[in-house]
DNA sequence: CAGACGATGCACT
DNA sequence: GTGCATCGTCTGG
């Protein structure tokens, strides 16, 4: 399965009070503070999962998490069930949506980026317009534009389909 | 169409 | 015991 990132979110270190490293170091977010490069998936609200990648050095806790894609291998076509127009393809639209389709859990931290497993590749696409805008689902540190998309996605998360400028 | 809310498990204090 | 980096459903206007 394949998909086209179009949204995620920042999550830089200890000093980020939205960031799960703000504790300090504990046993679920020690992934953090390894190396980069690596899949961190923790569970919220007990029934979705999120998945991040690791990106500072060694000690420095970070990680960006994917919160979106759109479909591209792996996926059943689209169903445009009787007289809608344009279906949007919104499977992905998410981070816990994403982790449900991909199949991921807590079972896949630490899954190196860059092996066959699960990765990240660059298709040489022409690149988006990204827009910067304060994180989801946060109380904390909301004044921090930390959350980038693409604004010609349809796929973003968040249920407004309002048109972009 | 927007806002409220319940589901559900576990890390952390 | 508290609080989540969420989502789908229900409600009211």
């Amino acid at each position: 399965m394949s998909a086209r990132i179009v949204e995620v979110e920042a999550y830089i270190g200890e000093y980020d009070p939205a960031c799960h490293a703000a504790p300090g170091p504990t046993p679920r977010n020690k992934t953090l503070y390894g190396v980069p490069g690596l899949t961190y998936v923790y569970l919220i609200y007990g029934i979705y999962y999120c998945l991040n990648f690791v990106t500072e050095a060694k000690d420095c806790p970070a990680a960006v998490l994917i919160r979106a894609g759109e479909p591209v291998e792996g996926f059943e076509p689209i169903q445009n069930v009787g007289y809608s127009k344009s279906p949007v393809d919104r499977r992905l639209s998410g981070p816990g949506k994403l982790c449900r389709e991909f199949g991921l859990s807590t079972a896949h931290t630490g899954i190196d980026l860059t092996g066959d497993v699960l990765y990240v590749e660059d298709r040489h696409e022409p690149a988006p317009i990204i827009v910067a805008s304060p994180r989801i689902g946060i109380t904390k540190a909301t004044d921090r534009l930390w959350r980038f998309h693409d604004a010609n996605s349809q796929a973003v998360s968040g249920k407004s389909l309002k048109a972009q400028s």
